[in-house]
DNA sequence: TATGAATGAGCCTTCATTCAT
DNA sequence: TATGAATGAAGGCTCATTCAT
């Protein structure tokens, strides 16, 4: 009986449930979570629609899914950014951190960039917000002057879409990515130094 | 007879197109493009989703429609740009002007933030990605090293970003409008100076 | 002001509701009546769908004016036909003369022919149906046997399909409708004499 | 359980596919395509319209499923005719074959014949042509007089129409199926023969 | 560990028609 | 002799979800 299942069959048994979350982050990257049905990702895994409601009770749940195993790195950096002081020390290194982490996993925050409407209807928006407030938090000091704090949240966001917006410069990703860090670096550096215009 | 047409009725004459464009950028920019059906738009305006499609042909060309009438100034500042020469001082006018015009129509400027995944796959998605081409093309000089290219980027990002992700921060709309102005201005003049560590 | 009319306007002075009718009887033949909207009829004419309105009642009635235009022929045949003697130069002479008028009205028979179950639910249809039987009655002899008979009812349809059917057949349309004419007049003949196998 | 399932439900398992056929087929014929909306086929069978849609993926392919069954036949035919000399033993054979297959889907080919205009925009329509070319070919001598052509097209129509035309004269269904076939028989005999006049 | 069959809600769109001007 | 604006009904289609097997 075992004997009759093909290779891609074979393969297939006991990963449906990681293959499942695959394709649908593939996918929703691609063409957005509203404009993704259910219908497709099973059709690219060649298993039915009702297949996907054996591993997950929703399509968001999917979704979520996801997003937990991926930005779990956020949750550890925040907690571990919290126990340092907020030195200009610390906060560099949370940008360094943060860019790596980014990098670990485009697709899953180019989607998050791309379909912020949406997600902020679905339950990892506000998990999202958080987080991201618990990043500002540690790198952002809320007695510094507005400029000063408008550079640090420039900082973040610079990291945030330098990952999509470069993609028509020329250069390597990696590189790419240094240039950007480098960029987030300095903004928050001046930021911590001063801010304003003295 | 005509007297019978009570108030509501008779200021709605005439300016439907407009008051329809009005309502769909509302919503469009609160839920998103998917989540807003034609239902919703006519329900809001009292009038039947026929109504909307004797005005406009489909869904997504109301959507052009606003976008059309809203982005006119960007085309405006780029033809401007194009006839400066490409010095520090235009550079910093182009970034002053657009954060201008960003703030003149932040819920449409807002809505294509959000909605890039959807964006992406309209009419309006390739016509914006040119626009925004166009002002890089003013505000990045292609021979600068690659950390300089970011920073200028980073600029019209931080512009375009600044109106929404600023929101939890304290202080009145203009003074952030102007402190996120002044980071981008910094962005761009470091661009110009240099770009990198020296 | 009746000169700033230009010569298209004023050529259509009047006359709109031929127009309409021409136009209408062009997009039925061609697409079919369902699939023709009113819309469709006033954009080909450059006015309004209300236009329409102005000068025809309903969808419907555009159709029962052509028909009742072009087929009154048909009426005045039979008439005629009904006071003749049932002979077979009678028949020949109603063959003969359906032959032309059906050549004189091509796109309404042709629209008759290809729109049989839309037709058959306006009240065009019933009329039809008894102007056919009209026509059967004179060419048909009731006493005649089944094979006599039918082969009086090929004649008819043969007349009716023949302008249609033998479009792919070399020719030109006059030579064309001769032909056809002689195959009816050779059926209604037989089916005079006597019609079956003996 | 399953006992708690009804007799009308339980029939109803695993054949609703053709169910869904038969039932569109019926009300194609009866009221025409575009006038058979799917609501009203759905209702019919007691299933929501959605249901069609987990068998058929558009209206129009509900359509050609039917038609691919029922002309399976036709496309048998050609091919034997094909390969047959084009004698007139062989023509005759074709008339009287063709004869049992329309006489053994009637429901489709009246739906064919009284919707003419709307088949021809499916996909159908162009396969049909296809096929009563391949016919034609066969039947039809390219060398004979176009009188003798015009016989051998108006043998196959009289079959075409036969079914329907005839509903109003006396005769049970097989008598008039002869009758039909007798006279289409004559035609092909005589278009053989020579043709014309003399 | 999946599938087959179906549903209910909703979507975008089109249509014939109306009516005040 | 027309138009501008709108309506109500309906249509085809898609989607997330359910459930018995």
């Amino acid at each position: 009986m075992g004997g009759t299942m093909d290779r891609t069959k074979q393969q297939r048994r006991g990963n449906t449930r990681q293959r499942i979350q695959d394709v649908a982050l593939e996918l929703f990257a691609e063409q957005g979570y509203e404009k993704t049905s259910l219908r497709e990702i099973a059709e690219h895994l060649d298993v039915t629609k009702a297949a996907l409601y054996y591993h997950f009770k929703t399509k968001e749940e999917i979704l979520v899914s996801v997003y937990d195993d991926l930005t779990q790195p956020i949750l550890d950096l925040i907690e571990w950014g919290r126990q340092q002081p907020h030195t200009l020390e610390t906060k560099q290194e949370i940008i360094r951190r943060y860019s790596e982490i980014l990098s670990g996993a485009t697709k899953l925050f180019r989607f998050m960039q791309e379909n912020q409407a949406t997600v902020r209807e679905l339950r990892i928006g506000e998990t999202f917000k958080e987080r991201m407030q618990g990043l500002r938090e540690i790198v952002v000091d809320p007695d510094a002057d507005l400029v000063a704090q408008v550079r640090s949240v420039s900082a973040l966001f610079t990291l945030h879409a330098g990952m999509f917006l470069l993609q028509d410069l020329d250069g390597d990703q990696e590189s790419k990515r240094k240039a950007v860090l480098e960029v987030a670096t300095d903004l928050i550096t001046q930021a911590h130094g001063g801010g304003g215009d003295e």
